[in-house]
DNA sequence: CTGAAAGCGCTTACAG
DNA sequence: CTGAAAGCGCTTACAG
């Protein structure tokens, strides 16, 4: 910036206006300065802009998810991006794998940039360091799951009501024996899933049998593999409720592995692809990780203009239900196991 | 930080040296000094520390994607990201849609940033701020696609051989009309793949039918209407090379719709969710876009490291084909029209 | 309308 | 082993 200003003649002050599109500066001295910054290929530097404005203009914002490879938290991603990108924020982000020690250093590098506020997808509740951020007043937003307590602004679908009615519609249609198969119970939406599935069956009077909840087989391998185990039990369900994505994924291929996606009825948590191409398609609960995305960006925004500095803000996103073949293939009466 | 210094009565620099862990602290000192900064919660300014540690001592990195939500490119993301970390490089990235403009914006954004590099997922090749950016000796690495020259590091999958290899197998297995469905031409994947898709009928002496070729239906739709519109044409392929994942999507779709699946055969390139699990299970040129994401990394870290001054480096990657059913269908002799 | 001074929070030489 | 000074590249008050 010294070499713009020495070059057009004009203090640093002058260049600083007219990079900052200050009014009061004669059009001649502007030309002069954009000039001397043309010819040097002047780039003014965002570190020691942002240093030097304080309080904060607000720039940049920190995305911290589970996996970016995860099409749920990479749709995630990008609600949050359209929505930063429209208020001038630049998004820096990493990915946790579900780690507490990894979201932790992540959060700890991220307040070392200063970022103006963080957005975290999938948060482990057992984050200290991250509450500490909060308590001490960075905006925090919290995406897909709920810290143990509303201690920040937080965007969640509707998970247990969505997964009470999917299991509804199947115990409805006659089934008796639902197998649930979830992720890391430790996980806010596994518990709320699996609260879903409790109440339907409470609701209906439906006994729950123990032998057919599966946690901690969040990822597709794992997954089918439960699939497998349930169904080759002695008393094998006769429907299945994969609480996420990877596990209806892993289930489904399990099903046809073993031939049997015609005789076991199937409900997902989560879209998936080609869920309309498969035979038989299938049914899911149909959640919206970009409109998740975008909702906590407008909450973040909203708390970084300084407009709301009320308590924690909880939205909670509707989840319908795509009603497709796998979630209304009845009771196969061969795969019931009679008592003897 | 003065703060601190004074809290543990030390100078500035001693409080430096304990954050930074320089040796020669007496620890006597040095235990002052963490006392003060876990009493005070003190966390160093990362922009600080990076603008007066000239030169740089490399802490942050950009990734311009295409998409964030895009499958593919947030798997070259993760496997940037993977690298980048084990580096101790954090990244900043946003999404341009394709569009040169915002591609532009978002380099100048992170060189404004100071970023010790940017690998660019999906570059336009008309990009000359980022040619700029390369010329001034920003180390700059393009994944997925080259640009027009050889002008900064590259990684890419071989593109068109996979793709002649592909479209090889389908002539091979007697098809004699094989339409081509590609994205945006003036992409290079696009390119390329229409160049592979061309030997493989040049290699046999087949001739190409221009009607057979489908340019700019890159999403979903367009590959879906693109589909209908050749199988309901006078003309019809007996086979589909489509060469994108999005495009092997819609053609799916359509081909279901029109209950074809299992009459006209299907090449895709890039791997698609459940590709075993339909029906027909669909055959594939499965890149490796995790991979690419890896190798782009590993030379984006060994420019930083400065090892590296010699010339722009290209790593082509082998894109290896799954063969699955949709990939050996037969070409259906009723969908064969007979010249009059 | 324009500029000289001080300061943002750190690190790099340099002394001692 | 420890510290006082200068400087990284900007912006914020303040003067004029």
């Amino acid at each position: 910036m010294g070499d713009v200003a020495a070059h057009a003649g004009v203090s640093l002050k002058t260049v600083s206006r007219v990079v900052n599109r200050e009014a009061h500066v004669r059009s001649e001295l502007a030309d002069r300065v954009r000039a001397a910054i043309a010819d040097l290929g002047y780039r003014p530097d965002g570190r020691a802009r942002d240093l030097a404005a304080l309080p904060r203009t607000g720039r940049l914002a920190g995305y911290v998810q589970v996996d970016a490879a995860n099409p749920f938290f990479s749709a995630v991603h990008r609600g949050l991006e359209d929505v930063a990108r429209a208020h001038g924020l630049l998004l820096l982000s990493g990915s946790t794998d579900g780690d507490p020690e990894r979201e932790s250093s992540l959060v700890a590098t991220l307040v070392e940039w200063r970022v103006d506020g963080v957005v975290v997808a999938g948060a482990e509740g057992a984050d200290e360091l991250l509450l500490d951020e909060i308590a001490r007043g960075t905006p925090v937003v919290c995406v897909d799951r709920m810290l143990s307590e509303l201690v920040c602004d937080t965007v969640v679908s509707d998970n247990a009501d969505a997964a009470e009615a999917a299991v509804g519609h199947l115990l409805d249609r006659g089934h008796r024996r639902v197998a649930f198969l979830g992720g890391d119970h430790a996980v806010w939406t596994a518990r709320e899933r699996l609260a879903g599935y409790r109440r339907a069956h409470e609701a209906r009077a439906v006994p729950v049998d123990a032998a057919l909840l599966r946690h901690d087989v969040g990822a597709v391998e794992p997954a089918a593999a439960a699939t497998r185990d349930l169904l080759r039990g002695a008393a094998p369900p006769t429907a299945l409720f994969t609480a996420q994505d990877r596990i209806t994924t892993g289930a489904i291929t399990a099903l046809h592995e073993l031939g049997l996606q015609d005789r076991v009825a199937l409900f997902g948590f989560d879209e998936v692809p080609f869920a309309d191409q498969l035979r038989p398609s299938v049914s899911v609960v149909a959640q919206d990780p970009y409109g998740l995305g975008q909702r906590s960006g407008d909450l973040l925004v909203a708390r970084l203009a300084g407009g709301v500095a009320g308590p924690p803000q909880l939205v909670v996103l509707d989840a319908p239900l795509h009603h497709r073949r796998s979630g209304d293939l009845p009771p196969d009466p061969d795969l019931v196991v009679h008592d003897a």
